[in-house]
DNA sequence: GTCTATACCAGGATAGAC
DNA sequence: GTCTATCCTGGTATAGAC
């Protein structure tokens, strides 16, 4: 198997699922047609036929990169350092996602589409899991070097907290993309001053 | 106008947009078709089209039912007495709503429809907002009477802590939407127990 | 591998009878 | 007002040439 071709495959990749996500942050996927993403792209119907197999490819495709940078998100800030409060965790993550994503819009809709879609939802939940082991591994890190619990202690401190910071973090996008004058600073400052230290 | 066609009218509306919401609850919006509908309410084309004027027509009128009923919800625990503490505010909620609908995965679909749908989306935004004064009046209302402050004072505490309420109920309905194994009680009282008093 | 042109189909909406 | 049968658009995927 030539190898020239597999890199050029998964380059092609890239560059028809990023005009497919420039396409589907603008109408949403269902109102997206193969046509605005050839024409998005600048190739050919065979060209990209030739790469995916169907638009469901391309969605899913899309969602994979989209949640696949959040997952990346989270990973690091595990490692960052000095460590900032968990309060400030929530800011930390929301901003790096805005800035690398843009807007949260993508996610919003398919969170919506997760919902009747059994692979896009186990994509979701499997998010859902790891913002949740990222954020109790932090928590509990920070409750044994700020205030010297020990490991045990530290970790059923943090599996209670990781719910809330959870759902500030959804409540975070969703808002984001739904309300038209969202202001992100005033979001973050609010509910850091209220999630627990 | 004949005033029994009027009352037969608006009854039928609510037939199918009952069947209507069941079938977009199975199948998601795009997915469920006319004929769907119409196999769910029993009826024929005819009968359909001469109550709405094309789908998208019921989307929107089921979409505005169910997050009527939201409405209502909210406005309910106003006057609710005694009044319970803000923390459990969210339970109080977040129970309602799914004994009324069942499981609140319509909902987020329409959240994803809603960022690319300008009516919806303004639906959508106008629930928050008003979830929003709700919290904000009954969290002051307790601060005044729990804590004795002035009303002013009051308010400024609430209008501080709606942001995380908001966003708890947000994540409350996703996390149950999209999690397989999502425990409503675990989450209330985990998140209850780190809202502000 | 890629292009254009097109086959084919799902599904929303309607016509016309009752 | 309602039914059935059907029209027709829009959109995915493919055929065949290069």
């Amino acid at each position: 198997m030539p190898k020239v071709s597999e890199e050029y495959r998964t380059a092609k990749r890239a560059e028809i699922a990023g005009a497919a996500l420039r396409a589907f942050s603008r109408r949403g996927f269902h109102a997206t047609s193969m046509a605005d993403i050839i024409a998005e792209s600048g190739m050919s119907a065979g060209a990209i036929y030739g790469i995916f197999s169907s638009k469901s490819d391309i969605v899913f495709d899309v969602a994979s990169r989209v949640i696949g940078g959040r997952v990346h998100d989270i990973s690091r800030l595990a490692d960052s350092t000095p460590m900032p409060p968990p309060s400030e965790l929530l800011g930390v993550l929301m901003r790096g996602m805005i800035g690398e994503l843009g807007s949260p819009a993508i996610l919003v809709q398919l969170w919506g589409e997760a919902v009747t879609d059994l692979q896009l939802r186990a994509l979701a939940s499997g998010v859902f899991d790891r913002l949740v082991s990222a954020y109790r591994a932090y928590i509990s890190l920070w409750q044994q070097r700020e205030h010297g619990l020990d490991p045990k202690a530290a970790d059923t401190v943090a599996r209670e907290q990781t719910p809330l910071f959870l759902a500030a973090s959804q409540g975070f996008i969703l808002q984001a993309a739904i309300f038209h004058d969202f202001d992100p600073e005033f979001f973050l400052d609010r509910v850091a001053r209220h999630l627990p230290r």
